[in-house]
DNA sequence: GAGTTACA
DNA sequence: TTGA
């Protein structure tokens, strides 16, 4: 269901016990995050990381907050500092810390306090194949996640790898959020397709929440 | 052997 | 679903 032309679209969509999928929760604040976005990636320029196994991730990446989620030969971490300038990530600005701990209290997680703000830039193609987020020390915290853009199609999985994963459309302005239970559960976007959309052109943006450290 | 596995 |  896309929004409808009388106002925001509000429905919430239970994807597991402690995972939601709060639609249009970050609708009205879509223009300045999107000009947020410009600003921040100015200083911290979208970059495609690699794997540790050395292949390049088809999503551009940036960070904002305290920590940044990093990837490379390596391996996954969280970093302060942008590897590209040695400097910090640009600071999360108010709008994002607030829309995120709003909606994780929305999900039943109170005083949700990120330090860390992934932003993701998908092209129609690039996907995120199914993984689980484990790189962060604190599990109790859950996870949130902001579409902008184009639309997307949201795989949910379970604990394990294994079995059917669950497909939800994601569009501008949807907001989920999974913790607790739920909080390790496999998750990816598919293949984005082709498209247009007024705020961000042939673009979709991703911003996910997490307390790293 | 495990783990890799945010990929192909 | 499963590799090197």
């Amino acid at each position: 269901m896309q929004p409808d032309l009388f106002g925001a679209d509000r429905r919430q969509i239970r994807l597991s016990e402690g995972a939601v999928l709060l639609g249009g929760f970050a609708l009205s604040h879509a223009e300045p995050l999107v000009a947020a976005i410009a600003a921040l990636t100015a200083a911290a320029p979208f970059r495609h990381m690699e794997t540790p196994g050395g292949r390049r991730m088809s999503v551009a990446m940036s960070n904002c907050g305290p920590l940044g989620w990093v990837s490379d030969r390596g391996g996954y971490r969280y970093a302060a500092r942008d590897p590209l300038s040695g400097e910090p990530w640009p600071a999360m600005p108010v709008l994002f810390r607030t829309l995120a701990q709003d909606a994780a209290a929305q999900a039943g997680f109170a005083d949700f306090a990120p330090d860390a703000c992934l932003i993701n830039r998908y092209e129609p193609g690039t996907q995120l194949t199914l993984h689980q987020d484990r790189d962060e020390q604190d599990r109790r915290a859950p996870i949130v996640s902001v579409s902008l853009g184009l639309p997307a199609v949201f795989l949910w999985g379970g604990e394990s790898r294994a079995g059917r994963a669950a497909r939800h459309a994601l569009f501008h302005g949807d907001v989920v959020v999974w913790g607790g239970p739920s909080r390790m559960n496999f998750h990816g976007i598919a293949p984005l397709k082709d498209g247009l959309h007024p705020a961000t052109g042939a673009l979709r943006y991703n911003l996910t929440f997490r307390t790293a450290g």
